[in-house]
DNA sequence: CGTCCACTTGACAGTCGTCAATAGGGGTGG
DNA sequence: CCACCCCTATTGACGACTGTCAAGTGGACG
């Protein structure tokens, strides 16, 4: 991957990197901080589409389709791996492993997206945050970002509310109750779980079955 | 893409074609006939993720990442190309340019999820299906499939709400209104609407950027 | 000390889900 | 040929979940 990387790049936090229909010359992976990616509709909402952690790789749209479809922003300092745009010819012409391992992320994007439908689709409010915090919690415990049973979360409630497609005031109250019934308690861009079973069981999900998200 | 194909297969209606958790040696191109793709939720409760058209590529995720995420099934009759899925990895290695448009796909099949993620995040149950009706029109329009203002539409009230995250009641209310407004007629697996701006603009949404999906 | 931003909390309204009952078509068996 | 059954679509009533509006708190910053 050395070959492709031009370089690195640190930028604070509320930097947008990529914007909805720009096609920009380059892709990220991120190193280090954290991110969110989003759409802004027609009518001016904002659907926050997924969370950007450290290894997610950033901008493969751009890269294949040419212009970008939702805009990403950092939430804090970030660090980002630089690669070419146009050097991702040359990884499927000469590297076949790599431009397999790009498609497998692409893959595995489209299946967290899938399940990212299902729960807008099918999860009432309360299972929709149990959710989503079981599967950042899943995630960052992954990345080795857990210290005993809290990891770093450093966003807005508005944000997660975006992501959930609930208001902001909605999604307030449950997490106020979960925090009154000690499921989880997210303060201080801190979340901390005292019990990650007692939390899957309300979000109506197996922890065991998520999968591994993919590293390049 | 000859070369990689094994033959072809006709299926009924109603018959599975992938199963989540399965890993199948074949992945499939719809060549004729409708479908449906699916996730079967903890609960039971059943999300449609996307609707299946001619030239929709079926089991990428099968092929990369080893085990489907999501079932898909046949809603009419189908025609399928069916391809091994060890082939996938001679692609790569001799034919960079199709291992290319298979990215490309995954990169586009991105898109669409973030876009439904979008509309079932922000729109309300109005605005979704107005907006699943247009997305579904222009499709078919594009695959030649319309004949005047009229598409094939092959499917139960209960998918589309599947597909939206409203429930069967509420979903039949809508499009009764819309029966009654004149916007969309949906009857006897035809879809006919009238004016297409007018539904686009319920929907929130503008026709003219919606991307064309891609054919392998 | 004043302003801004994120977070809280309460009240109220509207969308949307659930329950229930009915109608219409197509297929099967008598 | 007709009765019966099953599936899909339809419609009304009722209630719950969730959004909007509004007001208030507290910390960060200039």
């Amino acid at each position: 991957m050395k070959r492709f990387k031009i370089g690195e790049l640190s930028v604070d936090s509320g930097t947008p990197l990529l914007s909805e229909g720009s096609s920009t010359p380059q892709v990220f992976t991120a190193l280090s901080g954290m991110g969110l990616r989003y759409k802004t509709l027609e009518t001016g909402e904002r659907q926050v589409i997924s969370f950007i952690m450290p290894g997610d790789f950033i901008g493969l749209q751009a890269a294949v389709m040419g212009e970008m479809q939702h805009s990403v922003e950092a939430t804090t300092d970030m660090v980002l791996c630089v690669f070419d745009r146009s050097a991702l010819w040359d990884l499927f012409k000469h590297e076949p492993q790599r431009a397999f391992d790009l498609t497998w992320v692409a893959a595995v994007e489209e299946h967290f997206l899938g399940e990212t439908v299902a729960s807008l689709g099918q999860r009432t409010g309360t299972e929709r945050v149990a959710w989503a915090l079981v599967r950042l919690y899943i995630h960052l415990s992954a990345l080795d970002l857990r210290k005993g049973d809290s990891i770093p979360l450093p966003y807005r409630q508005q944000d997660l509310a975006d992501a959930l497609g609930l208001s902001l005031v909605h999604t307030n109250k449950i997490l106020s109750s979960f925090r009154s019934k000690g499921l989880a308690v997210w303060k201080d861009s801190q979340l901390t779980v005292p019990s990650l079973e007692k939390l899957a069981t309300i979000a109506a999900l197996d922890p065991e079955r998520e999968p591994i998200r993919p590293l390049i």
